[in-house]
DNA sequence: GCCAACCTTGACCGATCAGTCAATATCGAT
DNA sequence: ATCGATATTGACTGATCGGTCAAGGTTGGC
């Protein structure tokens, strides 16, 4: 018994979620969103709350966009697992060679080690992204695509840190060939390949 | 025949640098930087011409200073040379850990792909970084600590990869033992033994 | 002692910031 | 038709933003 909303909630979070992505928390402005979203000001600060939580919100959207899409490219039957984890790594070396940026990025340079909903976010992101390479170098052990001989987690750990360190390179301005050939490498040291 | 400046530039820089790794360029203001450096507005600006300026400025001082950190504890005699390498990842680790973040990654994060001076910045560190690593890893193979079945380079990138990785990782709040075991993986794969 | 050159200071500028709120509109329930 | 509840709108607020500048201070050369 009230007036309904608008306005799609989803819809509206892309929007605020795609500008944080272009311009970062800091310099993005509420005004920015306004104009993004369409939405009054007050709708907007109705809807979220405040600025802060326009972001967290659209940050953990990101994120669970992120996860998603990798469970969805490395994650299934055993057979072929490598092939696909080295599909998802030259995809993600496409993407960051349009130098778009990763909002995760922005949020942990600009808000990091705030110990609030952004550093929960964040640690969530890493420990599911951690399990999703496990979950993958164990699926492709079992298909004896990956040797047994050290533990998956070890493993993951280091596609992790490798993936995260290509998207910072990738910004800063480091050529796709490059970042290709480092992604290649990190998967041959985990199939257990010589360097 | 003039007024000679009162402050000592390098200090101010110095002042300037530290209130830029704290905030990040956004959330920094020209009044930040007016109570940092003790100095006054105009001064600022007159030595420096605008806040992007300082920024840049800021940013060339502290690449230097990582370069010539990571040369210092890496770059000598051969012997010993994967020893020290593992010593600089140790301490980049503590660095981390301490959460205060890196410039560098604040500045790809807000400002990276503009086409102006960070970006130029950001390619020249990552040029000579990698470079240090290469140097460092040749040292080592003629220590005969590495292998010499696989060119430098391509381990270098990989390194820089993970050292950037980490330093993300270590602001998003992934302990500092799992990054030691992430650049312990990295450099035993560097050495050339199994995974 | 005086001047040109440069430096320092902080008041000031228009623009923009995040956030608020009163007025109005639109719904479901009765 | 009326009412309670919620949504929408954009004008408005005080604070703060990056940047400027006039006034005055300090120097070396003469």
């Amino acid at each position: 018994m009230a007036r309904p909303r608008e306005f799609n909630e989803r819809m509206v979070l892309d929007a605020i979620r795609n500008t944080f992505w272009d311009r970062g928390y800091a310099a993005t402005s509420v005004d920015d969103l306004v104009r993004a979203t369409g939405l009054g000001k007050g709708s907007l600060y109705g809807a979220f709350g405040s600025k802060r939580e326009m972001f967290v919100r659209a940050l953990r959207e990101y994120c669970e966009g992120g996860l998603a899409y990798a469970e969805r490219k490395m994650i299934g039957e055993d057979a072929g697992t490598l092939r696909r984890m080295r599909g998802y790594a030259r995809g993600m070396v496409e993407l960051i060679a349009r130098r778009r940026g990763c909002l995760l990025a922005k949020a942990i340079a600009e808000l990091g080690g705030e110990n609030g909903d952004v550093d929960a976010i964040v640690g969530n992101f890493y420990r599911r992204y951690e399990n999703i390479f496990v979950r993958a170098i164990r699926q492709s052990q079992r298909a004896g695509e990956i040797g047994t001989d050290t533990d998956a987690r070890r493993r993951a750990r280091l596609l992790v840190a490798v993936m995260r360190g290509i998207e910072s390179m990738g910004k800063g301005g480091v050529p796709a060939a490059t970042l290709r050939g480092i992604t290649d490498n990190a998967l041959a040291f985990t199939e257990g390949r010589p360097a």
